[in-house]
DNA sequence: CATATACGAAACTCAACAGTTCCGGATAGC
DNA sequence: GCTATCCGGAACTGTTGAGTTTCGTATATG
């Protein structure tokens, strides 16, 4: 947490007047993601996240101390709203619980986060508490769900035992990665199947069976 | 090509002094990428370019005219002392190509390319020169080796001759990249080797057939 | 040796941006 | 209504870096 309390704490506040509005600190750390997917780091500017959230400079800079702390802040916050309230399915087999992931807001929600990503990529080697922070809030969640999926198909039986879940977890995100952030082309439906189905199921030993499609 | 011819051409040149040095383009260059895969390209200042080619600035500006000309041609030239001149390995087999591509220099060649390409992740979006300079510079070279080495494995019969090449041969660039810009974690032969028995050979329907080490 | 040119270094201009301060107006508690 | 506090806006400071100019020096050509 690196929000300001202000300089008063409780304890000696004597009438008090206008109370602070929690409320803008959301529309604030919300207008810093959007511009951070929009022109990165270095290109993002405290006036242009103040006015897109309604605010004046002087308001940002009475909760954050600093640019720094802002961005981290913003990109911790994104971890909420994420896929966790995105109830993860159970289709009985693993093909069919990956390709019910493929949803709409997964996937703009994941392209936003790649842009996110993007933005800060020249950071990551020389500021570990932002990469931190990004790995824990675009990374991790991601890689999380898949390893679920994949620990479940381990424990029905479908996939062996001995399954590298670390090396599997990882295909999907990489190529969608490289193919938004570095080849620049749309991540669709089709693409994301044909991940699926002509890698990452061969390389769980579930390649030859072609499936029936749902 | 963006590099200046300075003012005059041959034709009304009178009498002539000294000439300008061709080795100091290459060295400032040379440099660019340096201080590009060390501070990205916002972070990179034509000073520390100009210092560390034993420059000065002036001289840079004489030769190019803008930052963004000078890192064009810096990531245009990071194509030449590329892999071509690694001569492509044949041992016979899809895997032993693969598992002969990975060598030192071609590794920390990689590692290099992807530094420079993280520092220009956030500019690719709004700068289309400079995403299609990184694109054959950096990615394009390394994806044609793998279509190639690909392409042979079909026509000795190998591999299904309907095996989606486009695909299989974005795996390791997508998976390389992902684990050195994004978990930051080091790209050593171990997990070449890991990638290449655990997900590439698998898709191509090459998986079952436990491959005897060389 | 004379001339034309390139060189590195340093001083310069100019614009953008982080961070601060001040203001008049709004609002919650008393 | 009084007061403490927050608000957005705008003016301000200080720094950084792109791009330019100047200058004393080095060196090819003739």
């Amino acid at each position: 947490m690196t929000q300001l309390d202000d300089v008063h704490t409780s304890s000696d506040a004597p009438k008090l007047g206008r109370r602070r509005d929690p409320a803008k600190d959301q529309q604030i750390l919300d207008a810093a993601v959007e511009v951070l997917a929009e022109t990165g780091f270095d290109g993002m500017t405290i006036d242009m996240v103040a006015s897109r959230a309604g605010a004046g400079k002087a308001t940002v800079y009475r909760r954050w101390t600093s640019k720094n702390e802002l961005v981290l802040d913003a990109v911790a916050c994104m971890k909420k709203g994420d896929l966790d309230s995105l109830a993860i399915p159970d289709t009985g087999t693993l093909r069919g619980d990956l390709v019910a992931m493929i949803r709409p807001p997964s996937i703009h929600d994941a392209e936003r986060k790649l842009k996110v990503m993007a933005g800060l990529a020249s950071m990551l080697s020389s500021a570990p508490e932002l990469a931190d922070a990004a790995n824990e809030a675009i990374v991790e969640p991601r890689a999380r769900i898949n390893r679920m999926l994949l620990t479940r198909a381990i424990e029905r039986g479908e996939i062996a035992s001995d399954t590298d879940i670390q090396l599997i977890s990882l295909i999907s995100p990489s190529m969608v990665a490289y193919r938004s952030l570095i080849l620049r082309k749309p991540v669709d439906r089709e693409f994301l199947i044909t991940i699926i189905d002509g890698v990452i199921l061969p390389a769980v030993g579930l390649g030859q069976t072609a499936p029936a499609r749902p």
